[in-house]
DNA sequence: GCCATCTCCTTAACATGTTAATTATTGTCA
DNA sequence: TGACAATAATTAACATGTTAAGGAGATGGC
């Protein structure tokens, strides 16, 4: 077989990243006057949806990588916004915990960012907005069969 | 309006993430022979459909910030898979070409990305892949009206 | 020509992505 | 039990993402 590549105009992972970046832009332009992170928001983000869990689960849940969750744990540890403790059960593992002042941080900027995925789903229409999840979670190992 | 959040399990962004994680995984495991990343292959690709430019254009077509491409254009450079050269008619502007080394990286591996690109594209469809490129673009502002 | 301004590029600083090595703890099985 | 494998987490090293600052060259109005 002889194939030929896709111009780079019309390639997959390109198109990834170009919409990421357009998607994460405003949610970027919110998030600079918190001073955290988009990685900080998304981890503060899944301890408020499903509460305190061990790292390993924060970090699949997150869609982070062991090494990255490990170091932005540190942070939000500095800046008070989780609270980190040994798993007396398992002394392996690390149990991460959302404080009052990272729920806050949630709670401030909930709609603002809800608002802005209704922007993207006005874009889209409803309805390809739910096929394009569909489509991408195909492209994802995690979620498939 | 007191709209909530989507779970993080429905979320846009996240799903963007695991999407492209899912995509790069096998192209950087054949990447991995050649010694060069995802971003230095993909500046090759981008030279090798394109020409010579300069690292403004270079930039905006691999879907790189530019201190990101000048670093990578440097990495490259080392290797011997590009030439920078200052233009002379504006003297801000490098032009960077890729040489006969950095094509031939791009023509062993073509054959093998191009087969990749095909598994995504039995995975969706072929008509559901074109779909989700246009959705894709759609979440692009560099690519909306 | 001169100055303000813009553009292209580089550098810096910090956060994250990625892979590999290491440590501490737990589980397994002969 | 004791050796060995497996797991959870950290650390290290290097590349990239991101924002801000700075340097060099071009541009336009006066």
């Amino acid at each position: 077989m002889t194939s030929k590549l896709p111009s780079t105009s019309r390639s997959l992972p390109i198109a990834l990243i170009r919409a990421r970046e357009g998607v994460m832009s405003p949610i970027r332009d919110m998030l600079s006057e918190t001073g955290i992170t988009e990685q900080q928001w998304r981890v503060l983000r899944v301890l408020a949806e499903y509460g305190v869990m061990d790292a390993k689960t924060l970090a699949d849940r997150s869609s982070l990588l062991f090494p990255s969750l490990t170091r932005i744990a540190a942070t939000l540890r500095e800046k008070g916004l989780v609270t980190q403790t040994r798993d007396d059960q398992d002394r392996r593992r690390q149990i991460i915990q959302i404080t009052p002042e990272g729920q806050q941080i949630i709670d401030d900027r909930a709609d603002q960012a809800a608002q802005i995925v209704e922007g993207f789903k006005t874009t889209l229409g409803v309805e390809n907005y739910e096929t394009l999840l569909d489509f991408l979670a195909l492209l994802d190992p995690g979620s498939r069969g």
